[in-house]
DNA sequence: CTGAAAGCGCTTACAG
DNA sequence: CTGAAAGCGCTTACAG
């Protein structure tokens, strides 16, 4: 492996110099900094940054803590991390925690060790253990969590208002009969938002029906055995409104195979806007977040608090999105 | 920050002797151990792993370059290597480097400079130039390509053979005229595999009849442009191999679009098994890769490589899984 | 079992 | 503009 003095020997100047040319931090003359290139470019020189690191007290790495990357919103998520932060030269360091706690403290100290510059943590919920240590880190954190408690900079979306207004959007369609199906043994603060915005839109429409179905947890496959109860007794809504894209499109799967057609007897709206939406026949109306969005801002927000600017504190609310596609039939 | 030297200072021992407690690396008496280990403990001192780096010549990273993480089955590469990583105390530096030659490059740089002990790269196809200088940082590596054409570390799965025993599948179900449908703008070797895959089963089987589609490079939307020309004309075959699952899906969709029933009145098979397949109508029969194992797999290879084993050389073949669905009607 | 010292590959005052 | 020296926070022969 070829060092700083290598470099230094062969080209006949001090080591001083030739990191003087490497980072471009201090004058050197033309004529001593040709001699450095050349031995560079010959040997093929790398600086160390290993070395670099521990004299400058800088990593440029962030941590970054998932849940399960096989989500593709977290994937999204994590593309606008990276990118912003390779942008200012950062690295990421991804940790996994499949929301397991102690995964999370485990990683929350070894990111520590390995001196991480600024934290990004992704996920629904955080047990305030872990936020304690996480705080207690003294690090520059962003949290992107659907359950905030705390004086900490994290970014969230104002999912009551997305739903208020795809609810308003059902309406405008002339539907007057609206359910909602929600994620409830899945409850969180989000959800209690999501069906606030749901009444909310009801009420300020002064409509008389108003059902709030509850899908479970197990999203796709739950949802799918909600809809088959649903078909059997006879279906007194003329448009659903669903807490996820994984229960709408478990919605619809099952009433299409109970003979219910969406939309032309019920339309269906999701919220997430993910990939699968598109692939669905009829294609999944639905609340578009800005996951990669949700990235890139907050690293942004993590990078400028990791050079020392106090004022990124608190909420980042970001916007959403209606997509509008053929899973809603107008009726007027 | 609490270093050794003040954790040597407070437990009035010298630093190597802190050192070695940490490490367990030579034997301490027991009252100083545990003099120490209380000072650790009431100070919440953490080795510093840059400074540990540096002397120890490991860094315990690994460079992972992927191409594009929103793609499910990346991520899923991504969850194994990392899972495997961390059993054995490695860490993930992820870049995304979307295909693009320069990046990669620039990627690869990096990585050395951050002393990266190996290197996992994801992709379809590499530059040659990319392998080259991936090559020349003489690092372990290990390579999950559908191009290969070199003496390196890499994971493959058998993709003849998976289209050959889907073919073989169809057969049995009774088709007879079995057409393929390609992703040939984007030919690479896989392709190339694919395709004789098929030719085989069709000829092992004497069928009369074998054609090839060609649906072109923008996967779901030209494959969808392909099955609207296919619909005008008069179908001729009873069942579609396709050469992925968005191909399949973008098919059956222009199929479903245009009147014609999967699998009533063909069947449709895809290769890759991606999540969308278990959402659209019928649910697509497919081939499925283990991209988890590709990951885990590969990080065993690699881990084992840098820990000195010279035997991990050369090609590692995974076995691939037939997904039986929906999309296949059986006519006999 | 323990400690003093050298050294990992850099950066950065300091002096000239 | 340049170099000698100190030092970042550790590990590890070496000597005792």
């Amino acid at each position: 492996m070829i060092t700083i003095k290598d470099v230094a020997r062969l080209s006949e100047v001090s080591i001083s110099t030739v990191s003087r040319v490497i980072n471009d931090s201090k004058p050197v003359s033309p004529e001593v900094r040709r001699r450095v290139l050349k031995v560079i470019e010959e040997t093929g020189y790398k600086p160390n940054d290993v070395a670099r690191s521990l004299v400058t007290r800088r990593s440029y790495l962030i941590g970054v803590i998932v849940n399960n990357l096989a989500q593709s919103y977290v994937a999204d998520i994590v593309r606008g991390i990276e990118e912003i932060g390779k942008m200012y030269g950062y690295d990421i360091l991804l940790c996994s925690s499949y929301s397991n706690k102690e995964t999370q403290e485990k990683y929350l100290q070894l990111l520590d060790r390995k001196q991480a510059e600024g934290l990004f943590l992704v996920g629904n919920r955080f047990d305030s253990d872990v936020l304690e240590l996480a705080k207690s880190l003294g690090k520059p954190s962003v949290f992107f969590t659907r359950d905030v408690n705390d004086s900490m900079n994290y970014i969230s979306i104002d999912s009551s208002a997305a739903i208020y207004e795809m609810t308003n959007y059902l309406i405008n369609e002339g539907h007057e009969n609206i359910a909602f199906i929600s994620d409830f043994e899945n409850r969180t603060s989000v959800e209690n938002d999501k069906i606030s915005g749901y009444m909310k839109a009801i009420e300020d429409n002064e409509l008389d029906y108003s059902k709030v179905f509850v899908a479970g947890s197990g999203k796709h496959n739950k949802a799918y055995e909600l809809g088959k109860t649903i078909s059997k007794d006879s279906v007194d809504f003329t448009a659903a409104v669903c807490s996820s894209d994984e229960i709408a499109i478990g919605i619809m799967n099952s009433f299409s195979d109970n003979g219910i057609n969406v939309p032309n007897d019920v339309s269906v709206v999701g919220y997430g806007n993910i990939r699968e939406g598109r692939f669905v026949r009829p294609e999944l109306t639905t609340i578009g977040e800005p996951y990669y969005d949700v990235g890139a801002v907050g690293m942004r927000m993590l990078i400028k608090t990791i050079k020392g600017d106090r004022t990124q504190k608190g909420l980042m609310e970001l916007p959403f999105t209606i997509e509008k596609r053929n899973s809603v039939k107008t009726i007027k």
